[in-house]
DNA sequence: AATATTATATACTGATGAGTAGATTGCATT
DNA sequence: AATGCAATCTACTCATCAGTATATAATATT
């Protein structure tokens, strides 16, 4: 092990450092973020948590709002990304929304899709609002085109997509309150035991 | 209708008459909590939507995570009602967990019941927090008797109550995030639809 | 070697907004 | 009539915080 590594980076090695450290501020930044909610968190206060001072955030990114919208954007990439999956895979409408249902919940308990739902879209700008409002849109239509595909195939009860993606979204998503990484079960169990429990209601059959 | 009424109040009209104000400011703040978020709301902002000036807030209440607690209070005490009512009524479990779920999604549509949903206790004080969670709780505990009593008497299915309790919640909470009171359907209209899909699920039977 | 670029810091500016001091008016009580 | 209290205002103070100006050191490029 003589000469294990050059302390000279490579340009490509320069590259991804830039990249690991955007990225830790904005896990750091959103952390925060859900923790006291955007308003009440500071950039020196994010600044301080890494050990850096606030001009250095500036460096890597352009102001606050941009640091949220970064953190948002990372959650609903999670999110179609889970959609595009769901859709690949083959199976029934049922098997695939569970499927992507149950994805959803495990990232609306992961850092940056609880800043999805955490932060509602008061805190961005009109524009930032709009971008963020369509990004959302996609991922409701994408639940509910799942829906609408079941209901087709008969894998799915008769229900009214509308309604259903809501109440659906409203369960999976309010995870991100409630669950604790520290909790008996991880996020993957905790999130089938809440599909299961949403595929067949609670009245007995 | 001559003498249709003394313009002198009497001691009780202006005891009703404080109260009035200090009503109608705690829903002019609330509403303005829900739209741009608590600490992106000022009392200035809020004064001024109803024609007066800061002091005047601070005359009624005394600070601004005041106003704040007595909005949730507010909407916290219809949650509270919400279950006694569900509780002294007749009928299985499931009869009336259906009846508190639905009160409880109609309550979340409305302006306090919002604000609870909207505001995290990240805008309070340790101790505003604490007793706001401690509310929070009880209404949770609620909901999980109710199941409990359901699955006792063979009206709900042998479900987990502490999943079924978050996945309920979650559905009829995410409602305060959605729904717009000139859609539609009416708040109650909504709210049983919601309930009528989480009842059955959407696997078909 | 000289110059440019990157990464970081310290120390500022300017705005915003919570909360307060003190004045004013009008009604109520003695 | 005199005094006190309720309701309201204008005009402040003070803290916080986003964003910037500018300096410095290290690394990269020519």
């Amino acid at each position: 092990m003589e000469q294990a590594q050059s302390p000279f980076r490579t340009a490509q090695q320069k590259l991804d450092e830039r990249d690991a450290k955007r990225r830790a501020l904005l896990i750091a930044a959103a952390q925060m973020f859900n923790l006291r909610g955007f308003h009440a968190t500071s950039l020196d206060d994010v600044a301080a948590s890494l050990g850096i001072s606030k001009p250095t955030i500036y460096h890597y990114l352009g102001n606050k709002e941009q640091v949220l919208v970064e953190c948002l954007t990372i959650g609903l990439e999670q999110l179609f990304a889970a959609a595009n999956e769901a859709n690949r895979e083959p199976g029934t409408g049922l098997e695939r929304l569970r499927k992507f249902l149950c994805r959803n919940a495990e990232i609306n308990m992961g850092v940056f899709g609880r800043c999805v739902i955490l932060s509602g879209d008061e805190n961005l700008s009109p524009e930032g609002a709009r971008k963020l409002r369509a990004m959302k849109r996609r991922v409701d239509d994408a639940m509910r085109a799942l829906i609408v595909e079941g209901v087709k195939d008969g894998s799915i009860a008769p229900v009214d997509p509308k309604v259903a993606a809501f109440a659906l979204a409203g369960a999976v998503n309010w995870s991100a309150r409630w669950f604790r990484a520290d909790g008996a079960l991880s996020a993957e169990e905790m999130a089938l035991q809440l599909v299961d429990f949403l595929t067949v209601g609670f009245a007995p059959r």
